[in-house]
DNA sequence: TCTGGGGTCCTAGGACCC
DNA sequence: TCTGGGGTCCTAGGACCC
């Protein structure tokens, strides 16, 4: 088997200075929901020294100071330009499992040729079609995909091949087992403790000893880099096993009726995104917390609620959610984030086939028909033209951004002008 | 007084990924 | 004042059954 691994470089940020190149060169980061914290940083706001993750309101003043330019995130733009440099990728190759929004393992298994020429081809035609900087790692695996990827960019090279058994092993001696793809904080303490500090190490152990003390992930990690394939295609599934939709609150909560917003709002996009895949949920799960950060008194609960009938109908799913956070929710605590989750989810058109005796099939068909007409008037008149009731309880749940970029790829009013 | 063994299913929680 | 969001997979342990 061969597998190249193509990642985009500082993705979230690269996508901001592809549309403004007098910002080259200078620091650029990129802030999750709510102007949180950092979670895209280009190569010059790495090197200042920024951290993934940092809590923006901590960093303010050095980002002035510094002269980093400083986006919230725009992800209408960034899943377009994610979509363009996928169908780049694409047409390089006869096969193409995308992983991430930003990352895609390209299968090289069978083909000849492969040489950093072949894979700096691909970094340039990308670049030049859709203006986003990638990196490309070959290798027999998959993580040793990553592994040849990640090699790359600490390099500061566009690629890193790892075809033959002496570069491996020379990659791997020099590459930290907490870089590795599947070893997280926890694990590499553990690991660490048991003398193993390089992929090399890893790579040493015996897997069926891994697989006794910790899972089959872990062996099958072993084994991959040594390059035995074990993972399977790693193509996202066309369809979701749940889908969720949560968010921090622009400020503390206390009010039911702000939650029941929250939650109401949230249920109506993932039954939209539900209605898309074609599936009905059995389920939904309901959750509310107050902020971990904050000395106040903490409280976090959720609660599963059972639909009488699989369904996608967000009348119905608001309903159901709305009756779990009535019973999760206790006063007198500052709420920070809420969420729901649409679980046990199967296929609609096989639900369909299979009523029972209580269910009336008129019924059902006029409440499809409501859905179909709720989603065609919010695709042609903007997502929230219409919605329910409960959404407009009391939205002070709302979050703020600050430093929106324009999604010049999706509106036609914030399409680039040329002068 | 003595109190098995094996299987399945479900859920909660942990860990990891980007 | 201010700390993201959306996923997957695995295990342990309890409930239940024969």
């Amino acid at each position: 088997m061969l597998f190249a691994l193509a990642d985009c470089n500082s993705f979230y940020a690269s996508c901001e200075t592809a549309f403004k190149p007098f910002l080259r060169g200078r620091p650029v980061i990129v802030l999750s929901n709510n102007d949180g914290c950092v979670v895209a940083r280009s190569r010059e706001a790495k090197q200042l020294g920024i951290a993934m993750g940092a809590p923006f309101f901590q960093i303010r003043e050095f980002c002035r100071a510094n002269r980093v330019a400083v986006f919230s995130s725009n992800y209408a733009l960034y899943g377009d330009m994610s979509q363009r440099v996928m169908q780049t990728l694409a047409s390089t190759v006869p096969e193409i499992e995308q992983y991430s929004i930003d990352e895609a393992f390209l299968n090289l298994t069978g083909m000849r040729n492969v040489t950093t020429a072949f894979a700096e081809s691909i970094v340039d035609r990308v670049k030049l079609w859709t203006g986003i900087p990638i990196s490309i790692g070959i290798a027999p695996t998959r993580t040793l995909a990553k592994v040849a990827n990640r090699q790359a960019k600490m390099d500061g090279m566009k690629t890193c091949l790892l075809l033959d058994e002496s570069k491996r092993i020379d990659v791997l001696k020099r590459f930290p087992v907490e870089e590795v793809w599947g070893v997280g904080r926890q694990l590499s303490v553990k690991l660490e403790r048991m003398g193993i500090q390089s992929a090399f190490d890893l790579a040493q152990q015996d897997p069926v000893q891994i697989r006794k003390r910790f899972t089959v992930i872990q062996e099958a990690m072993v084994r991959e880099l040594n390059g035995e394939t074990c993972l399977g295609n790693q193509q996202s599934p066309p369809t979701a096993k749940s889908i969720q939709t949560s968010r921090s609150f622009g400020k503390p909560r206390y009010e039911f009726d702000a939650l029941s917003s929250a939650i109401s709002t949230f249920v109506s996009r993932a039954a939209e995104k539900l209605r898309e895949q074609g599936q009905v949920a059995r389920a939904v799960d309901v959750y509310i917390r107050t902020s971990p950060f904050r000395p106040v008194a903490q409280y976090s609960a959720s609660t599963v609620v059972p639909l009488g009938r699989p369904t996608s109908d967000t009348l119905l799913l608001t309903q159901a959610a709305l009756d779990g956070l009535a019973k999760i929710f206790q006063p007198n605590y500052a709420y920070q984030k809420a969420g729901i989750i649409l679980i046990d989810l199967s296929s609609a058109a096989v639900n369909r086939a299979q009523l029972t005796f209580f269910d009336d099939p008129e019924e059902l068909e006029r409440r499809a028909g409501l859905m179909k007409t709720l989603d065609r008037l919010n695709e042609k008149f903007g997502r929230s033209s219409v919605m329910t009731g409960t959404q407009l309880l009391d939205d002070s749940w709302k979050s703020v951004q600050q430093n929106s970029s324009p999604r010049y790829t999706t509106e036609w009013d914030d399409l680039l002008v040329a002068k």
